[in-house]
DNA sequence: CTTCCAAAATCTACGTCGTAGGTTTTCGCT
DNA sequence: AGCGAAAACCTACGACGTAGATTTTGGAAG
C-alpha cells in the first residue's frame, strides 16, 4: 500500500545515530539548557531525529544518563601514564583534571556525584592513583581509603561549588550578621569561594589529612 | 446552582493540610518508594487530597523538594548548644548527627547534597561550628574554609556511600582483578563500606587535616 | 543485478506528570 | 445571620517516558 508522499521523512539507516553521537549531543543540551529541561523528546529534535530512534542505541532514560556521566568522564584527561611522580602529584593532578572537567560542564556534574562510577575510564583512574600510593609505601588501609576519601570530597565540594547557576562560581547567600555573628566576620575570607585558590587550599587540606595518617600508621 | 450530591467530597478548610505535615508524608513517601516515583500527585494521594490542594501551602515541586530538605535536617539533633567543647569535638558531634540523618533517609539525601542549604538550622549548626574553632585560636582563614571543607567531605562521601539502594550501606561492584590488580589487592580492606568505622577514620583525616593546616599557619 | 533481511528509524498511542485557571466549600468574624 | 477570604476541589493542557507495531534502508547472498 502505498502511501501519500506529502512529507516523506528519512528513514532507515540514513541518520547515523550512535550510543557516542547522542551522548555528546545531550551533553551539550544539558549545558546549554540545564538538566530539569533535558528529556528524550527535546534530545531527539536536536538531533533532528524521532525521540525513538534513541531508544535503538540506548535503553532508557537512566541509560542516557549514565551515557552521558561517562562522556564527560572521559574528557578528563589521560594525557600521560606518569607513573613517575609521586602520589600527591598524581592526586592533584587527577583531581585538577576532574575540577576543570566539573567547570566545563557544571550543569552534568550533579549527575557524577549521584551516579556510581563503574566505567573504565574511573577505574583506571583509580587504579593509577592506588599504584602510586602504595609505591610510596603508605599503609594499605590508608590507600584503600583514599579514592573514596578524595572524591568524596571532590564530589561534595563541587557539587556546593557550582550548584549557583551562572558558568562557575555560585555567590554565596549573603549571611544575616545580628543571627550568625561569627560566620558574618568570616565572609571576607570566603571571597574566593569557588576560586582556582580556594579548591587548591582545601585539596591540599585533605591531602595533608592522609600524608598525616599515613605517618602516624606504621609501614605497610 | 444544586449539583448531584453523588461522590460529594469534603472540601473547604477541612482537610488540614500544612507545610509541615506536607513535608514529613512527602519525605515518609520518599523514604518508602524513592525519589524517581515521587511526585505531586502520589503525595496528595497520600495525604487523601486534591493534587492542587498541595499548591495552597508551597508554591511548586522546586519549593516541595526545598520543605523536604529542610524537614529531614531539621531533624539533626539540636540537643545542647554545647559551647563547652573543643572544635574537634563539635565538628565530631556535628559530622556523626548528619551522618545518621543521612542513613535514616539515605533516598532523599541526594536532595540535601544537591540543593544549596540556607535554613536557620543549618545556618546555626555551621554557626556553632566556626565560633568553637576560633574560640580555640584556630587562624581565621582555616575556620572560614571548614565548613565547605566539612560539609563538601560529608555530601560526597555519604551521596557515594548511600547509592547502593537497599537501606544503608551499598555494596562495591566487584572489581576486576586482571585490569586493575591493586584496586584487587585492596578489596578487603573496603569490607567496612558505608560503615561507622570507616566513617570516623575518614571523618578523622579531614580533622587531622584542618588541625595540620591550622598548626602551619601563624596564630590569630 | 536482483532479492531478501536484520538493523535503524519512524509512527501511534497510553498513562503520568506539573501546574494554570476557575469554582465551590468552609471557617472565623462581625 | 451573613460575609469575605482562605482552603480545598475540578477541569484541562502540554510535555514527558516508552511500549509496540510499522516502514525504510543498506548491504550481503544468490
Amino acid at each position: 500500500m502505498e502511501r501519500p508522499d506529502v512529507a516523506r521523512r528519512t528513514q532507515g539507516r540514513s541518520a547515523g545515530l550512535d550510543r557516542e553521537r547522542i551522548a555528546a549531543t545531550a551533553v551539550a543540551l544539558v549545558d546549554r539548557d540545564g538538566l530539569e529541561r533535558f528529556g528524550v523528546r527535546r534530545l531527539a529534535e536536536e538531533l533532528g531525529v524521532d525521540p525513538m530512534s534513541i531508544y535503538h542505541h540506548i535503553k532508557g532514560k537512566a541509560a542516557l544518563l549514565d551515557a552521558m556521566s561517562e562522556a564527560v568522564l572521559a574528557e578528563v584527561a589521560v594525557t600521560a601514564d606518569d607513573t613517575s611522580h609521586g602520589w600527591e602529584e598524581t592526586a592533584r593532578w587527577t583531581a585538577h583534571g576532574y575540577r576543570e572537567m566539573a567547570y566545563r560542564h557544571p550543569r552534568v556534574f550533579p549527575l557524577l556525584a549521584t551516579r556510581a562510577q563503574t566505567s573504565p575510564v574511573a577505574l583506571s583512574a583509580l587504579e593509577r592513583l592506588v599504584t602510586a600510593m602504595r609505591k610510596a609505601g603508605l599503609p594499605d588501609q590508608v590507600v584503600a581509603d583514599a579514592p573514596l576519601m578524595l572524591f568524596g570530597f571532590l564530589n561534595g565540594y563541587l557539587l556546593a561549588v557550582l550548584s549557583g547557576e551562572p558558568d562557575g562560581a555560585g555567590d554565596l547567600p549573603a549571611i544575616d550578621a545580628t543571627a550568625y555573628p561569627t560566620m558574618a566576620t568570616l565572609m571576607p575570607l570566603q571571597a574566593g569561594f569557588g576560586s582556582l585558590a580556594e579548591f587548591d587550599r582545601m585539596l591540599g587540606t585533605v591531602l595533608d589529612g592522609i600524608r598525616h595518617r599515613a605517618a602516624q600508621s606504621g609501614s605497610p
